[in-house]
DNA sequence: ACGCCTCGAGTTCT
DNA sequence: CTCGAGGCGT
């Protein structure tokens, strides 16, 4: 068969591209083109030369194994080639792509059976089965047990001569232990950089200024790689022997497994996570148990090798010696976490405050197994600054195992013409304006400066449809109301068709108008109009969160529903009675009376209290102390210590505001603290406020002390006091219900582990707040051992919520 | 003014 | 889960 000019081009282009990665990869440490795409590009290219060996020339990069050696070392021919191992993946037939899965195992079990000739009556064969880690390759060489030399694979003929850096690494051992050491033995593995080595070392990069590494496998090629053995050794590289290539003066093993706990027995570190496992079965478990243990290894593992575990049979296997990987080792890779795919577009969502947020609209790809199709892009400012353009093609990967996320842009493969992208300066949804919000920060030069938030926001409010779904969203949602049934779908018909534009509206809604929209029978739509009566009966604390209103969260709703018990003083309340309420500061205390000083708003409320959407009405437990207040005002040189004297002056605000200068310089003993005193309070409108504030107080029955505010309640149970943390799984326990369970228990629950923390509670499965807890020695709890403390401290805990 | 804790808010897919 | 920023103690 004859090459056609097409592919004899395309080969000539692959080779191009590839040698430019590599070389940049190789040589230059950067990383211009995810893993698994420059595999495609080499599988192609591999594939081609196969089929028209005429185009296969000998510069191809096919052709050698590694990367071209840096100039400056010494080139050392190693005794046996460092061949490298052949890549195994699964293609679905039919199908381009690859599904690097479980399967491939099968294909590479079949194929050793059927080159040993064996039937399905033979027995399964045995292998190895081990780590593959992402480090980069060297062979050390001892004799008479003493390293004399240590070299990178370079093509795999020749490598660089690296003794110098292998010295600095502490894994290496100088001289080997042990009895019966051969005579000559080159040792083969991996060098490679723990999370925590790669991370320390980023740190201290930053502090002084310098460039940070890219990822823990190019910190350890670069590494080792380096001309001044001391740059090597501060990044405390490590290693893992995994083979040999020539030895003398010692019987060999006769299986791969026994090699191994050789040269474990000499003093080489050798990975304890490896196996010997029995047919395809054992492959593919050990395949599944890695790809589990993967995020608690502490460093990179890109795949498991295969080895077939008799030597004997591995030569069986190798007669054809010739070709570049041997027959009787494979390594299988993990589906690859970073993709590159194509922007189709990049849109603007508009969240329930309003928030401007652009998504990527991605050409869909499969990323750790799961197919994503969209990444968020955040904000203007990561746009910038990655540069991504409609067009362009990305490299995604998914971070913290879940959320996709647009690492970079391959600019090689922008097409022309693509221009930066522009957040709109309307709402895409209702076509209002769109601000950036400008926060005050207090800061004491002269200017107070004045600093933009990152976001856009739609200035819509509840008349933009898309903010108005979000609202709606909200309230509903199983934190917020809890109204089972009223999902993302059914909001957006209820909007699209005018029949819902706010919670209020909710609660007027008749069963024979639902069951009219799409997908809801008459069944569905009395069920719903249930699940919205018995939301009915939730908490007051539910209904101030599922508000929406800003910064207002579950537990700041917890905290303000506790200090004012019902609904009407919330409603009512000003910001300086709300910062009485503990974790409630201006900036929270300002959205909550803005958003019940709206008309619309107050309108939203009221309907929702005539539906019934109301609770059991409860005393306050807050105690506002008029020297605190005082102290809040900002008076220049009024701190905490004149408060204090002017409150137990003067008693009462009203008393206050009408007091002389002569009166408050007595007071306060100065008469330029008097004046900026009096001055504040002849300020338009503050004489009027501070009435009205006390006013308020005196409403809501609030005692006025000059007592610091008191905690009210001491409740009882067996966690008082108590942080707890949670993490894992907790079988048959949901998240909620074990939150619900340690706060009635009087103990608190937070996202993050803290020296403030007592105890984590570890789940199946735990994520790395387990590890925190045990870097700060914090005391762990098993689900079960939760329970009994919890059940153990008995009734009263039951009992205890309603002191009201 | 600074730093430590937490909370709030946004986000994807099965 | 992660990031940013509010609350609060020092």
């Amino acid at each position: 068969m004859t090459a056609s000019r097409a592919a004899a081009e395309r080969a000539e282009a692959l080779r191009k591209e590839i040698e430019r990665h590599s070389s940049a990869y190789y040589v230059h440490d950067q990383h211009t083109i995810p893993d698994a795409e420059y595999d495609r590009l080499f599988r192609e290219l591999e594939a081609l030369e196969e089929e028209y060996p005429e185009l296969a020339s000998l510069d191809s990069p096919t052709q050698r194994v590694g990367g071209k050696p840096l100039s400056g070392f010494a080139t050392i021919r190693h005794d046996v080639p460092m061949g490298s191992i052949r890549n195994i993946a699964y293609v679905e037939p039919g199908s381009k792509a690859n599904l690097y899965d479980e399967r491939a195992a099968i294909q590479f079990d079949a194929d050793i059976r059927k080159k040993l000739k064996l039937t399905d009556r033979d027995l399964p064969v045995e292998y190895t089965a081990e780590l593959k880690f992402d480090g980069l390759a060297i062979s050390l060489r001892y004799e008479q047990g003493v390293l004399v030399r240590a070299a990178t694979r370079g093509d795999g003929m020749t490598g660089e001569d690296v003794t110098l850096n292998a010295r600095t690494i502490r894994d290496i051992p100088l001289r080997l232990v042990g009895r019966n050491i051969p005579f000559v033995l080159d040792v083969r593995g991996e060098v490679y950089m723990l999370w925590a080595d790669f991370e320390k070392y980023n740190t201290s990069a930053r502090l002084r200024g310098e460039d940070t590494l890219m990822n823990p496998r190019n910190a350890a090629a670069g590494g080792i790689r380096q001309l001044d053995p001391s740059i090597s050794a501060r990044r405390s590289l490590r290693f893992f022997a995994y083979g040999i290539g020539s030895s003398q003066g010692w019987v060999v093993p006769s299986n791969h497994s026994d090699l191994l706990d050789a040269l474990a027995s000499f003093g080489l570190p050798v990975s304890s996570c490896r196996k010997v496992v029995v047919g395809v079965k054992g492959l593919m478990s050990f395949y599944r148990e890695i790809a589990g243990k993967r995020p608690t290894l502490g460093f990179d593992v890109d795949g498991v090798v295969y080895k077939v575990n008799s030597l004997a049979i591995q030569t069986a296997l190798d007669v054809d010696n010739t070709k570049k990987h041997p027959d009787w080792a494979a390594a299988h890779k993990f589906l690859p976490q970073e993709v590159s795919t194509k922007v189709e577009d990049i849109e603007v969502q508009v969240g329930r405050t309003g928030a401007l947020t652009p998504v990527a609209r991605l050409a869909p790809v499969i990323v750790g197994g799961v197919e994503v199709s969209n990444a968020t892009l955040h904000n203007e400012d990561q746009i910038r600054r990655k540069d991504i353009r409609k067009g362009d093609t990305v490299i995604v990967r998914r971070a913290g195992d879940v959320i996709p996320e647009v690492v970079a842009v391959v600019l090689d493969r922008r097409p022309p013409g693509t221009k930066q992208f522009q957040m709109p300066s309307t709402c895409p949804i209702c076509g209002s304006k769109v601000i950036k919000v400008v926060k005050e920060q207090r800061l004491k030069t002269k200017e107070s400066r004045q600093k933009e938030e990152a976001v856009l926001r739609c200035i819509g409010g509840l008349a933009c449809p898309a903010q108005a779904k979000e609202a709606l969203i909200h309230f509903a949602s199983r934190r917020a109301m809890d109204i089972d049934g009223l999902g993302e779908k059914l909001i957006d018909q209820l909007v699209d068709q005018g029949l819902a534009k706010n919670p209020a509206d909710l609660y007027s809604l008749k069963g024979s108008e639902l069951s009219r929209l799409d997908r809801m029978g008459e069944i569905s739509a009395s069920n719903l109009v249930k699940s919205i009566e018995t939301s009915k009966n939730s908490s007051l604390s539910r209904l101030i969160f599922a508000l929406g209103i800003p910064n207002v969260g579950e537990e700041t709703a917890k905290d303000i529903v506790k200090a004012f018990g019902r609904l009407d003083f919330i409603i009512d309340a000003r910001p300086e009675v709300l910062v009485f309420v503990p974790n409630v500061g201006k900036d929270t205390a300002t959205p909550v009376y803005a958003f019940f000083s709206d008309g619309h708003n107050r309108q939203v409320v009221d309907r929702l209290r005539q539906a019934g959407v109301n609770w059991v009405e409860s005393p306050i437990t807050i105690r506002a102390s008029f020297a605190e207040l005082i102290a809040r005002l900002d008076i220049k040189k009024i701190g905490a210590k004149r408060a204090e004297q002017l409150a137990s002056h003067f008693q009462t605000i009203s008393r206050l505001v009408d007091a002389d200068l002569s009166e408050l310089t007595r007071t306060l003993d100065s008469e330029t603290a008097a004046r900026s005193v009096s001055e504040h309070i002849s300020e338009i409108g503050v004489r009027q406020r501070l009435l009205d504030v006390e006013a308020q107080l005196i409403d809501f029955g609030m005692h006025w002390t000059n007592q610091p505010a008191t905690a009210v309640r001491a409740p009882g149970g067996a966690l008082v006091g108590k942080t707890l943390v949670l993490t894992g799984t907790l079988s048959s326990l949901s998240r909620d219900a074990a939150k619900q369970m340690i706060e009635a228990a009087g103990g608190r629950v937070t996202g993050s582990v803290s020296p403030k923390t007592d105890y984590v509670v570890v789940g199946d499965d735990p994520g790395q707040k387990y590890q925190e807890a045990l870097e700060l020695g914090i005391r762990t709890l098993s689900k079960d051992e939760l329970l009994r403390i919890v059940e153990g401290a008995g009734q009263q805990t039951l009992s205890f919520d309603d002191e009201h």
